[in-house]
DNA sequence: TTATATACGATTAAAATTGTCGTATATAGT
DNA sequence: ACTATATACGACAATTTTAATCGTATATAA
């Protein structure tokens, strides 16, 4: 419990090899994938829903790719999350309004007061910050 | 992604019902489960867990039940989901050393600070505060 | 002796995550 | 125009993790 995906991990990590390209040059998914070991395919899917977000931009064509787009520094650790995986809590609760043990459960508003400092945490760093 | 688990959903749910019990009276697994909504064998399986961890004491016999034993405010939550969930990290490769994309990955060091700062939150917080 | 409750391992079911496949489209280079 | 390379994207399959169930044994108060 409380790990990140793959998913938002390879996403940072092609992210920050894009950060260090010299000039920000286009990085291909292939290229990422096989320096890294990732799966290419998952790689590709990955980077796609990125470009969608507007954090990198895509490139077409042979010696295409993509590359950073987005000004890290203005977006978040949990606007990251939160793009990639949907909203980010401790428990569904706070999503899904139809969890039936609502009414007796004892436990929500403790909970709710870590799920801030966690949605705090992630709001203070920076992508810039996880990724030079 | 960065759930908790329903196992430590479930133990937390317990331990603020047994800690709001009159004089620390015992509560049997199932009285807690049905007035929750847990699924009685689930629950009796978490409960008996965290006796052997040491955290609540139990009674044997009709009339039994289990009962807080700890001093919960001298265990944090970190050590808590320790207990249930094992070591605490946002990724598997701080424990498994196994990991193939060791010395190529290029987050290693950016995810250990968010890391830390996970842990230090967790540490910080009592699992008194969380069930009183 | 009986009813109730904990103890615990084995197994199954369900859900979420991770990875693969196939096909379409764009475009630079020749 | 053709080809090779690369993105785009939906469908599907495999794997892993989580959640729940089942069966049986033991303890003990009444």
């Amino acid at each position: 419990m409380l790990k990140i995906t793959r998913k938002v991990e390879y996403a940072l990590i092609a992210l920050r090899h894009m950060q260090q390209s010299p000039n920000n040059s286009v990085s291909s998914a292939n290229q990422i994938a096989s320096q890294y070991g990732i799966p290419q395919h998952l790689l590709a899917k990955i980077l796609q829903e990125m470009a969608r977000d507007g954090l990198i931009q895509a490139v077409k064509g042979p010696a295409g790719g993509y590359k950073i787009k987005a000004d890290l520094k203005k977006i978040s650790l949990k606007d990251f999350f939160e793009k990639l995986e949907g909203p980010l809590g401790l428990m569904d609760c706070y999503f899904n309004t139809d969890c039936l043990q609502m009414k007796s459960c004892n436990i929500l508003s403790p909970i709710q007061k870590i799920n801030q400092n966690m949605r705090d945490m992630f709001s203070k760093t920076t992508l810039l910050e996880i990724t030079q």
